[in-house]
DNA sequence: AAAGCTGACAACCGCGGAATG
DNA sequence: GCATTCCGCGGTTGTCAGCTT
């Protein structure tokens, strides 16, 4: 791991890339004999020929005792993704949040695993809200796009959303789901059918306050990314004159539209339809138009 | 088995702001 | 009030390990 693999010199003479065993060794037995002091300094009466900058870095993200390593926990995930949604990037401040992580491995995890799992639900990680349809970038829903198809494989449709633990999540990620297909309906179409955005604010409402009244939730605090995110901070799934301002996700490519419409009649009918709707998305299958390039994408 | 690809993460770099003279 | 030094932060990069072809 690391950078330069190189016992790298350069024009200061101090040593950069990796560190080694024994340089660990002389920081951290410094550190514990002294306390850190002045960075600036300290490489010198530490023995290392490193920079300052260089030993603090090793020693807050690596070397300090109070470090916790391993995976993060479901909880841990979810508290990234309130503060960041909350304070954006300003990983020391989440970090603060997070007893024994890093802000350098918080940031690690949020831009290796984090984001993906966020754009697969179709939340835009910048804003924590849902993709605009008017901002699809379309390298972003291919990628979603093969990521919804590999969850739909193997015979016991071991998807994402199945092996979630919180039924919360395995409802956002089939509504995520159920917009990513969308869009790419939108992408492949011309035309704008009129749809009833009705079903879809049921759809999204049904399930909380069924949740709700399990005592699941009690309150948007408990799970605080979900809820902000598909409640509070959209005006399409709470709108105060009832009928959810959905983003135009439906499909709009007229030859679909025709066939996908029993899809929109039984989200708006039935509250289970998102688990089923990749059934209909077969049939899209049928359609010519779209079979070709939906074949591309999803034998990917 | 080898080559190519991808994900994860340690480490570097540059900048901004606080502290100090 | 200004200049300089130092620290901390966020963004980016390079390498390795594991996976896929």
């Amino acid at each position: 791991m690391g950078r330069l693999p190189s016992s790298a010199v350069q024009g200061s003479g101090l040593k950069k890339g990796p560190w080694t065993p024994e340089e660990d060794e002389k920081l951290m037995e410094y550190v514990g004999r002294h306390g850190h002091g002045s960075w600036r300094k300290l490489p010198q009466l530490a023995g290392l020929n490193r920079c300052g900058k260089s030993c603090r870095l090793r020693w807050m993200n690596y070397l300090r005792p109070d470090i916790r390593r391993g995976n993060f926990s479901e909880e841990e995930e979810r508290l990234i993704v309130h503060h960041h949604s909350v304070i954006g990037n300003k990983w020391s401040q989440i970090a603060v949040h997070l007893p024994g992580r890093t802000d350098n491995e918080i940031k690690n995890f949020w831009n290796t695993q984090l984001k993906k799992k966020l754009l697969q639900k179709g939340i835009d990680p910048k804003t924590h809200k849902p993709i605009p349809t008017s901002h699809i970038d379309p390298s972003n829903l291919l990628l979603s796009l093969v990521a919804i198809a590999r969850s739909l494989g193997g015979p016991s449709h071991n998807n994402s959303a199945s092996s979630a633990s919180n039924p919360l999540e395995i409802i956002t990620t089939e509504l995520a789901k159920i917009q990513m297909v969308q869009k790419l309906i939108q992408l492949i179409g011309t035309n704008t059918p009129v749809v009833d955005h009705g079903g879809y604010d049921a759809l999204i409402r049904r399930p909380y306050s069924s949740l709700e009244s399990q005592n699941m939730i009690t309150t948007g605090a408990n799970y605080p990314n979900m809820i902000n995110i598909h409640l509070a901070e959209n005006s399409w799934a709470s709108s105060g004159s009832g009928t959810a301002q959905l983003p135009s996700l439906w499909p709009s490519c007229s030859k679909v539209s025709t066939e996908s419409t029993p899809i929109i009649s039984r989200l708006s009918a039935e509250p289970n339809a998102s688990i089923n709707v990749f059934e209909d998305l077969e049939k899209l299958m049928e359609d010519d138009t779209c079979a070709s390039f939906l074949r591309d994408l999803l034998d990917e």
